[in-house]
DNA sequence: TGGGTTTGATAAACCGGTATAGCTCCTGCA
DNA sequence: TGCAGGAGCTATACCGGTTTATCAAACCCA
């Protein structure tokens, strides 16, 4: 027989369907005895669910999406989103749950692939990635009643359950391990002005600079590109007063400005220290090895994963998770400045 | 109504349900003129085929999946993965079929997914990659009756599917542009030696070296690291008689060897030039920039979709589809030798 | 000993589509 | 005029599970 059914099943051990659909889910409505038998029967035809059957009566597919909404050129240096995606994988594969995965050019279309998921009930939860300040993506779930995590995007009133780290702590610990060095002239290299978490990162940056005594802490805007990483840093670098520190919002963006700041001659770490907001095997990979905030991304993704599941389970509640704050591994490209 | 069903759409159509699925599907059955009005009621309702009723039914599920096989850590540095899986989603959502996307540790594993999914019936066939000398996936997916497409492996007799790229005539044209430059001394710092790409590649270097007068033309197979490529090239550099130029088998490992040759001293392009076998965003992020060969995966996915589309339909045809050669993007980190 | 509850199981409905046998007209042709 | 044939549609089985109503037998306790 090629692909036993619960009615195979059924007739071979001389029950019916529905005393093999129990005893298989675990469910009361069989003695131990019949189960123990049908189990073991099952197990020698080498029985297994048929997703679809399985998902049309259960209404529950087993299933959850994830969408990325970047150009695809910009995707996929940074290893952020590999780590991410095995986490989440690593906890949905506990309970054998499935990832659908989608990477779209912007936000529009991620929000017609949510609609459709939904009414074709592909998935049972979504996991957001790339949270802005005033997220369309976020009522749009709401409306579709489709369970959701967002990732980095920190929960506030009536907002859908989170997974986050506390970007404000991880950006007072650099700025403050840059000033404790000596670096009175700290520039930001920030990401997307709209993200979230850039938001929160800058804001931490000028909320830090009084009390450090920073003579200038300016924030700039990117698109997290490598091209426009380094057009700024060319351009902080020709100033009069240029800074003796700066700070990227991503270690794609560090490894561009070392880039300009070796072509421009300015030696790193003697006249710029560098520090990159996220760790990467690219930021071991140059010379001088940048000094790095590292996260467990990949726990992250597996807390993600773990909150939607619950979410699922139970939607009523609304779980905000911290994570544990990221770490600045210090490596070659800062120093004091001199 | 939350979500309409076809026999919702029947009701207010006065017709019956088996009217309304030839209808929706586009199949003789009904009048122009019934079909029009059945197709304007469905879209008043905003009706959905619900994917797990139709599986169920039609047994094809319109998903197929994609496993990698690698360990977390030494994936996403590269872009390549980022840009075949949208060129796959491309290639796929012409049809709205979905990709699965899975990160799995080692084949091992890789198998037991394709064993459930073929049991579970949740993918209507997958996409390979990495293929190894004797790929044991192969006659796994054969024995499983799943549709499938390598990637990248070239289809012998009675094998799968295939789209794949000369690698032999890419990696020709590597050396040939080297020892027109006047190298005679090329090193080849290749990828894991099981790989059927790392094969090809090594045996179009040893067969180019007699006729293009190399001296000496070594492949060194590595673990595709970055740590493994900076340790073989620093190798290579501390010979009496140093290669002239190396080729690595991905840009990974290129920038690492790049970051040896500058920390001993060896200029780039000056006394030893530089080729990445594989292009991305990291090539040109170095300086000197990378010459490297450049593939468009966003169109290797796309056409590995189709052909797995295609394969779907009608399984008995097996295509062997070849994509365009990759060329050479010279930069800057080679030049003749001195 | 008898009535009520619990246990173990069955049959059948159901989920939302697809596939098919069969029925009713209408048309065309001998 | 009669009949074959096809267009247009309906009714129904079916896919492989889950779930519910129902029921018989066993069990419990007064």
């Amino acid at each position: 027989m090629a692909r036993p059914t619960i009615a195979d099943i059924a007739t071979r051990a001389g029950v019916s369907k529905g005393a093999v659909s129990f005893a298989l889910n675990g469910r009361p409505g069989v003695s131990d005895a019949t189960r123990e038998r049908i189990l073991r029967i099952a197990e020698q035809m080498s029985w297994r669910p048929h997703s679809a059957a399985r998902a049309l009566g259960a209404s529950r597919v087993d299933s959850v999406g994830m969408v990325i909404a970047r150009p695809a050129r910009t995707l996929g240096v940074e290893p952020f989103f590999a780590h991410l995606l095995s986490g989440v994988q690593s906890g949905l594969s506990a309970e054998s749950i499935s990832l659908q995965l989608l990477i779209v050019e912007d936000t529009a279309a991620e929000i017609e692939v949510y609609r459709r998921w939904a009414s074709e009930h592909r998935v049972d939860g979504v996991i957001l990635v790339d949270l802005t300040v005033k997220d369309a993506r976020v009522d749009e779930l709401r409306a579709l009643e489709l369970p959701a995590v967002m990732i980095g995007g920190r929960g506030g009133k009536g907002a859908l359950p989170s997974v986050w780290a506390d970007d404000r702590e991880a950006m007072l610990s650099i700025v403050e391990y840059l000033a404790a060095l000596g670096h009175r002239r700290i520039a930001h290299v920030a990401g997307t002005p709209n993200f979230q978490h850039t938001q929160r990162r800058i804001r931490a940056v000028r909320d830090a600079a009084p009390r450090l005594g920073l003579v200038d802490a300016p924030s700039l805007t990117t698109d997290f590109s490598d091209a426009e990483g380094a057009a700024i840093t060319r351009k902080l670098l020709s100033q009069s007063q240029r800074p003796t520190a700066i700070v990227y919002d991503s270690d794609v963006m560090a490894v561009a400005g070392l880039g300009v700041a070796m072509e421009m001659g300015v030696s790193v770490p003697g006249d710029l220290s560098i520090v990159a907001f996220d760790d990467s095997i690219l930021t071991q990979l140059m010379h001088p090895a940048l000094t790095a905030l590292s996260r467990d991304t990949f726990d992250f993704g597996r807390q993600a994963a773990e909150v939607l599941l619950e979410t699922i389970a139970d939607p009523t509640t609304v779980i905000n998770r911290r994570t544990p704050d990221p770490v600045l591994t210090v490596r070659e490209s800062t120093a004091p400045p001199t």
